[in-house]
DNA sequence: AAAAACTACAACCGCGCAGAT
DNA sequence: TATCTGCGCGGTTGTAGTTTT
């Protein structure tokens, strides 16, 4: 009769988590590979309920995460995004590889609402606002949000002008329609899509295609076994070649200890030997964790100053992700 | 210098869905 | 088929850090 309680929750441990207990998460997982959220914390030796072993791992200790402020180009993203299916932030977040729902949540929160209430955009409905709006409609709206392409389908639904949108359309980002749209009802996002679409040009090396990013979705990833990691031995004039990475720091107030993951019984990371015969062209080779992104980590993990700068690079800079799908044929994952 | 107010974000909570039994 | 759990999602809360008074 169905399945064991996810846990008993007696005597474990709330909060934020410590260095240690990432330590051991990482550690568990670099060995063993994502296994089911409910037996990990016991075999981790980790005094948490694997919901919450599953959130520190996909918030914030996965290795193919970005860390730091959302660039402006992804904020745009985020804005397009959140304009054409409203609060669905795991949808949103799967067009930005290495972004969290949580994180684009609560940026949209913290900074992009105020950002649009100041440019006099509705964060809600994403048209101007006007002091009605502002002032009766905002709250009640927020409830009751809805993605702006699900109220034109509405309204197109009642002009009997065309057959309505299934929702998963919604879930592919298309520009194109973004121009098709009628004025009225989008007129900062097509602005937006207008200088995403430019800045799309400039960033097509890291998105190859729109199509690309529509297919990616960090939730489908394939679950990372120790033997795919794929880490970088060539020496490196920028990097260590070093794979150690140390002390985390963050809300939890890490140690300043270097010694992090040194402690930690990684796997043999080396270069894999498919690494240089991949299809991958030589310059826009990807791994998982390539040089600067090893970097980036140990700097995160290191907590050497801000964190946030670590990453405060224009997005081509920042260190890449599998994102196509013909990657997982390639033995790299 | 200290207290209050504000900000940012990690973490938690509760719900719903899909799948296992 | 019914029941129950695992997982993921979105909303909310807690708290550390920062700024203002």
């Amino acid at each position: 009769m169905g399945r064991q309680p996810c846990c008993d929750k007696v005597g474990l441990k709330k909060g934020p988590w410590t260095a240690e207990e990432d330590k051991k998460l990482i550690n568990f997982i670099l060995t063993n590979g994502q296994c089911c959220w409910r037996a990990l914390p016991k075999l981790a030796g980790l005094l948490r309920c694997g919901k919450s072993c599953r959130l520190r791992w996909t918030n914030y200790l996965r290795p193919d995460l970005k860390r730091g402020l959302l660039s402006e180009y992804e904020e745009k993203m985020v804005i397009d995004l959140h304009a054409q299916l409203g609060n669905r932030w795991s949808k949103i977040a799967s067009h930005l590889p290495g972004r969290t729902d949580n994180e684009i949540k609560n940026h949209w929160n913290t900074h992009i609402k105020k950002k649009l209430k100041k440019m006099g955009i509705d964060p809600v409905t994403h048209k101007p606002l006007s002091n009605k709006t502002e002032e009766t409609q905002a709250q009640p709206d927020e409830q009751t949000h809805q993605p702006l392409q699900e109220q034109q389908q509405q309204q197109q639904q009642h002009q009997h002008q065309q057959q309505p949108i299934p929702v998963e359309k919604d879930l592919k980002f298309e520009p194109e329609k973004e121009q098709n749209r009628e004025p009225e009802t989008s007129v900062e996002s097509s602005t937006i899509t207008e200088e995403v679409k430019e800045e799309d040009q400039i960033m097509t090396p890291l998105f190859d295609s729109w199509e690309l990013m529509n297919e990616f979705c960090t939730d489908e990833a394939p679950i990372i076994e120790p033997n795919e990691i794929l880490v970088p031995s060539a020496p490196s004039s920028t990097s260590p070649t070093t794979t150690t990475i140390s002390s985390s720091t963050s809300t939890s107030s890490y140690s300043n200890s270097s010694n992090f993951l040194e402690d930690l019984l990684l796997p043999d990371l080396e270069w894999s030997d498919d690494y240089n015969d991949t299809n991958f062209d030589n310059n826009s080779s990807m791994a998982l964790w390539d040089d600067d992104f090893i970097g980036s980590w140990n700097s995160l993990i290191n907590g050497d100053g801000d964190r946030k700068q670590v990453f405060d690079a224009p997005i081509n800079q920042y260190p890449r992700v599998i994102m196509d799908s013909d990657s997982w044929d390639y033995g790299l994952f």
